[in-house]
DNA sequence: TTGAAAGCGTTACCAA
DNA sequence: TTGGTAACGCTTTCAA
């Protein structure tokens, strides 16, 4: 039923072997016999069985992108520039012609840990993992290990926006005890790749930012505790505000959320009941503080005449579609396109890490000073 | 290196065959055996060899998804569900452990091809092509038959928001002259299943909604030219326009572009321009209609009081962070879904067609009377 | 309930 | 420059 190798090769009257060479490219052929292949392609609309393929060249052309929430353009931004990167219109030469597999994670540590078990089970190429990472021990060492084991099966795995899980201290597969029999690896495999974002410099510049302006009773709506990201950004935030000669954000002004708009929208309102007199409110991405704004309208206060607020640049138009909203630009998509380079392996720095883009605030309205 | 199927068999003192039949489940093996397996694969921390798998069971658990932008919500959404459906962590039961690659084509029809190729390369499961699909005869054609062909291949096609492109008449193969000699399919394969969104019918809801509130002068953005959902949008506004009794839109409040932000905006000062006194713009989707927001208030007036906003939901949020802006609500969820559904063959109706879920409008901030 | 063995369609090595 | 031919790792009859 289905064309394969060996009929093109009976129509073309050359080897199998020919064909493959030919569709490869990758090996001499003569130009007559080529053209002859490639008329026999045409003729009977055959397509590579990539499966097949994978198998007996022990690779396949899949690599994978695991995100956080593809409903957030923050990750839309991501993906679709390591794709574009990656994939079958790609810059970089004779790379191309890869299939990125975006992977839904929703945050959750087990789903990322299940996309990653079916990405090694395809033999990808690379994964790519976005976004925050969890900050719990269990998972983390369990993540360690997974990442280890793809990259002993010669899977290029690159960490784009998150630090790298550290593997357990001790003997080898501390983490894993009944691994104890699981085959050694064959020869020095190259280790993950970090391609950071500034998510501390941005949290930082954003504060100072709000500081600048004047404002001194600064809400802060951090994003999910136990969250590489959330920590960087609440890092940063504390380091302007220290750096200030002020004391760190009181903890009934700072509240854990989630990085979508719903939680934005409550955790403002509790940051107005907590402290009705704050005049800046800094969330934990565009998402939240567009919620943030609209719980600002709700309870009858201006953007930014009374409050102002901030967030990081998820949603590129969001500084513009909600007057007074300030964003942090993280540079997503040379973020991403790097992530996509390294995984090709054409970018895979020295000491494992790709200096990070600055982050860089895109103050908007919020010239304001803050009320009385 | 790499563990296979054979240690596993070795370590449990039993066969490759046993072991993979333990593993796929599809087959009675004794409990005694099944556990010694298991713990066989636990220890040497087995994973299946995907390509191989497929290639022996000539069918993969890839399924594609094919969307016009990855940075829009309106795909991200609609991504998210079909993935959540067909997914690692599925509802329907015994289908689930597919992985969906979402491949985003820019709304380019030449990379949709390329993305095809590549999944029926990979032997995909099934395909979902979501979002407006391209009127270009030429790019139709081809279409329709690049599907064909997947159909042929047992690859299942799901159209998500879009309709079947139509076969060339005539004889079978028409589109392509030299496809004469192609193997014939080897029996009846199922057809493309279309899980429709109801663009028409959200657009004349939303032209009645500006009707019922007094406007008479309403300026049209329209998506791209040459696009399913451009049409279909297009005409239920003329529909609800003449059900009124009123005349069809005039051209010079009838403008083309994009589903982007600055598409809108930009829209909205010509539309401005051409008629000062318009008092309602319906956008292309939620993304163009913020920029038309924005530009609004750029030239000083305001949404909805001096002019009404429209536009179909790409953004759940945009109504609220915009105040004034009414948007059309379509089940993308539910659409994605019902997608993810067919794709797995869980629900496949008789005549091809799942029932759309009727779009609502969401009306908010709008009810003010038109200027003048 | 289990095992043996024949493919599945490519790739890549070794000859020619 | 080309052809023959082992792998590649799994699934799936067919027997036992």
């Amino acid at each position: 039923m289905t064309v394969t190798l060996a009929d093109v090769a009976a129509r073309a009257g050359v080897s199998a072997a020919t064909v493959s060479r030919v569709l490869n490219g990758n090996y001499p052929v003569a130009t007559a016999t080529r053209s002859r292949v490639l008329r026999a392609v045409e003729e009977l609309e055959y397509v590579v069985n990539g499966p097949a393929s994978s198998l007996a060249a022990a690779s396949s052309d899949l690599v994978g992108v695991l995100v956080n929430d593809i409903a957030d353009p923050f990750f839309g931004i991501i993906a679709g520039a390591v794709q574009d990167t990656i994939g079958p219109v790609t810059s970089v030469p004779a790379q191309g012609r890869k299939l990125a597999v975006i992977c839904n994670t929703g945050g959750s540590p087990e789903r990322e840990l299940t996309y990653l078990t079916l990405l090694q089970r395809q033999r990808a190429a690379a994964v790519v993992l976005t976004g925050s990472g969890t900050d719990d021990p269990g998972h983390r060492a369990a993540l360690a290990a997974r990442l280890r084991r793809l990259a002993a099966g010669g899977v290029r795995v690159v960490l784009c926006g998150r630090p790298l899980p550290a593997e357990e201290h001790g003997g080898a597969d501390g983490a894993d005890p009944a691994a104890g029999t699981a085959p050694e690896v064959d020869g020095p495999r190259p280790r993950p790749v970090e391609v950071p974002l500034d998510n501390e410099g941005g949290a930082r510049a954003l504060t100072e930012h709000l500081l600048a302006l004047g404002h001194r009773r600064i809400g802060h709506l951090a994003g999910p505790d136990h969250r590489s990201t959330t920590r960087h950004r609440l890092a940063g935030h504390r380091a302007a505000m220290t750096a200030a000669g002020l004391p760190p954000t009181p903890d009934h002004l700072l509240i854990h959320g989630t990085f979508h708009r719903d939680s934005g929208y409550a955790g403002a309102l509790r940051l107005l009941d907590a402290d009705p007199g704050l005049t800046a409110i800094a969330a934990a991405n565009d998402t939240a503080a567009l919620g943030v704004c609209a719980a600002l309208r709700d309870r009858g206060l201006r953007v930014p005449q009374d409050v102002s607020v901030t967030g990081f640049d998820d949603l590129p138009f969001a500084a513009d579609v909600a007057p007074g909203l300030t964003t942090v630009r993280l540079p997503l998509r040379e973020t991403g396109q790097a992530a996509g380079r390294v995984a090709l392996g054409a970018e895979v720095p020295e000491d494992g890490v790709v200096p990070p883009e600055p982050a860089r605030v895109v103050a908007r309205d919020s010239t304001a000073p803050p009320r009385g």
